[in-house]
DNA sequence: AAAACCGTTACGTCGCGTAACCGTAG
DNA sequence: ACTACGGTTACGCGACGTAACGGTTT
């Protein structure tokens, strides 16, 4: 399919997918004679994955890196697995802090809406 | 207080409370003959409060608006009172709205930790 | 006068958005 | 040949970070 599908099904925009050919982070399979970006259906998977991985705050190339990890552990058996399990579950610690993260994130939100709902109530007093 | 006190009594740093002065968020109420910011208790006051804006994702200039109302609120009094009550009341319903965006951002990050704990303990079916 | 603190200016970063202009696909 | 779709620069933005260099305070 062509960049624009792809944008289409992942909700992301045309820009954002030249972006992340550009750096490295989701490229097309392949190229029309034209030079068109042609992406497979795998390339699609990665970016469902990324859009779950962006609330966590990942930068794109921690984003990469990650993906690599991923892609290795799918491609790889027996005793290479082991290695790669440990650095996913270093991957899997770190989001599980941002997570934790976030939560807080939501917390100080909370805190905030009640704050302003007491000023809604007696605005004159904080 | 001078800049630096100020930084480490909000959590700030320098550069952002200067970043702040620039475009008219936070400003010192006065400066020393040298040049020096020098801050009140109020404006650390309004640090903290933008603080917890701050996770809310809104801008500068939208908090430099919203915290306008709320001063504003707080020095009217009577009938001038009611007309900013309801712009804090549209103030209200949208940090409500990004509240719960937060909140959905945060199942996505819930949903990103399970897929990556399957992956730590089935690497191959993904 | 030395050390700690602060000032401004200017350029860098990240993750895109936007604009301008031109080529490709069907 | 028309239309929809795509390509590549290149510059802009928000919210700061990071020099670089010089003045202030005590």
């Amino acid at each position: 399919m062509q960049i624009g599908e792809l944008a289409a099904r992942s909700g992301m925009s045309l820009n954002t997918l030249r972006h992340y050919d550009e750096v490295g982070l989701v490229s097309p399979s392949r190229r029309s004679p034209g030079g068109f970006r042609l992406y497979s259906e795998e390339d699609l998977t990665r970016l469902l994955l990324i859009r779950r991985m962006k609330p966590l705050g990942y930068g794109l190339e921690e984003m990469r890196a990650l993906l690599e990890v991923v892609d290795r552990l799918a491609a790889s058996s027996g005793p290479d697995a082991a290695a790669l399990r440990g650095e996913l579950d270093d991957v899997l610690a770190g989001a599980r802090e941002r997570r934790a993260r976030l939560a807080r994130t939501l917390e100080m939100a909370d805190e905030f809406v009640s704050l302003l709902e007491d000023h809604a109530r007696a605005p004159a007093s904080g």
